[in-house]
DNA sequence: CATCAGGGCCCTG
DNA sequence: CAGGGCCCTGAT
């Protein structure tokens, strides 16, 4: 595949966001069990990150510039062209809104600082935010290449959807690509994709762009309606079932206590990390959601705690039985 | 070489 | 509500 022309994002606006405290940047901005893909680079204290926000393909670029009580984040937005203050100031809103910059998370953490599961988490983590870097689309997107496929697979299937409908962009002396727009992906036919190799997720992609493209689904609006509205919406759409849903409800609609799943892959983790049972022996679903009712409305935000913790964790030290589980 | 499961979901009976 | 099939890939 042939790399595109890059399109150069010359003017360059910096904003700046105060985040509630206290603020863990790193373990925020950057999710280690995320697989990675050419739309974000990170490095310790800067994370680089296209996006396609209200139609403008921006390069967006967080550096931390505080501490964990003192917070700040400079975030630079750069562009093809002049952008107005009120574009700006959504902007900047949308990103304290996606990477939930102005949670309280003190409830969370008086509640639970001494809990014998969270304890170490909160020592290491305290202040990081569950997060997604993308819109709602984004993440339907992201769900659908998952879906019963090993990590590097999921890799490829997104580069190559970058490769072909995304938009390469050029800032900062990064080249990254952004994501397209819905409509682009809801009238690529069929068997254009399936020689992409995206296999038979090719019609759930183009299914669920229909209604991205054709105004039906607002996200803005989505947002505010109720939790069994949104799943309702969400499981509607072709290709989107329960464990989809299970990460959106959290990381885009950023419902604390929603756990209604745990697929089988992830109980194994959880239950060694929390029962300390063999990778091959864990506990049933039903006993591993029981464990996380005593975190009441925060079930999903522990787990998100643990679950960061040990990928954290991977980046610095070997685990060898997590190296397996996750195949890649 | 064949077989199989993998960070699910849809459809059928 | 259980179970087969689905694209493709790399592991066995």
């Amino acid at each position: 595949m042939s790399r595109k022309k890059a399109k150069k994002l010359i003017i360059k606006t910096k904003l700046e966001i105060i985040p509630t405290t206290p603020f863990h940047f790193d373990s925020t901005i950057y999710k280690p069990g995320h697989f990675s893909t050419t739309d974000t680079e990170w490095i310790a204290g800067k994370r680089w990150q296209t996006t396609l926000w209200q139609e403008e393909t921006l390069g967006l670029l967080f550096e931390d510039k505080g501490t964990l009580m003192k917070p700040k984040i400079n975030l630079y937005v750069f562009s093809e062209r002049k952008l107005t203050k009120d574009f700006l100031r959504s902007v900047r809103n949308e990103m304290v809104y996606r990477f939930n910059l102005d949670l309280d998370l003190k409830e969370f953490i008086d509640s639970f600082k001494h809990d014998l599961v969270l304890r170490a988490c909160l020592k290491k983590l305290k202040g990081m935010r569950p997060m997604t870097h993308g819109s709602l689309y984004d993440y339907l997107v992201i769900a659908i290449v998952l879906q019963n496929a090993p990590v590097r697979r999921s890799v490829s299937m997104m580069q190559s959807l970058f490769e072909n409908y995304g938009v390469l962009l050029r800032y900062d002396r990064k080249e990254l690509y952004c994501m397209w727009k819905p409509e682009v992906m809801a009238n690529v036919p069929e068997e254009e994709l399936r020689k992409l190799k995206i296999g038979y997720r090719a019609k759930s992609l183009i299914r669920v762009s229909k209604p991205f493209a054709r105004g039906e689904i607002n996200e803005m609006e989505l947002r505010k309606k109720s939790p069994e509205e949104q799943k309702k919406i969400l499981l509607g759409l072709y290709g989107i079932g329960p464990q989809s849903v299970g990460y959106i409800m959290g990381d885009i609609f950023h419902h604390w206590d929603f756990l209604e799943h745990i697929s089988p892959w992830e109980g194994k983790i959880l239950s060694k990390i929390i029962f300390g049972t063999k990778i091959d022996r864990p506990v049933s679903e039903k006993k591993l959601l029981e464990f996380f009712e005593k975190y009441e409305k925060y079930k999903a935000l522990a787990a998100n705690y643990i679950w960061e913790d040990i990928f954290w964790k991977r980046k610095t030290q070997k685990i060898d039985w997590l190296e397996k589980e996750i195949r890649l």
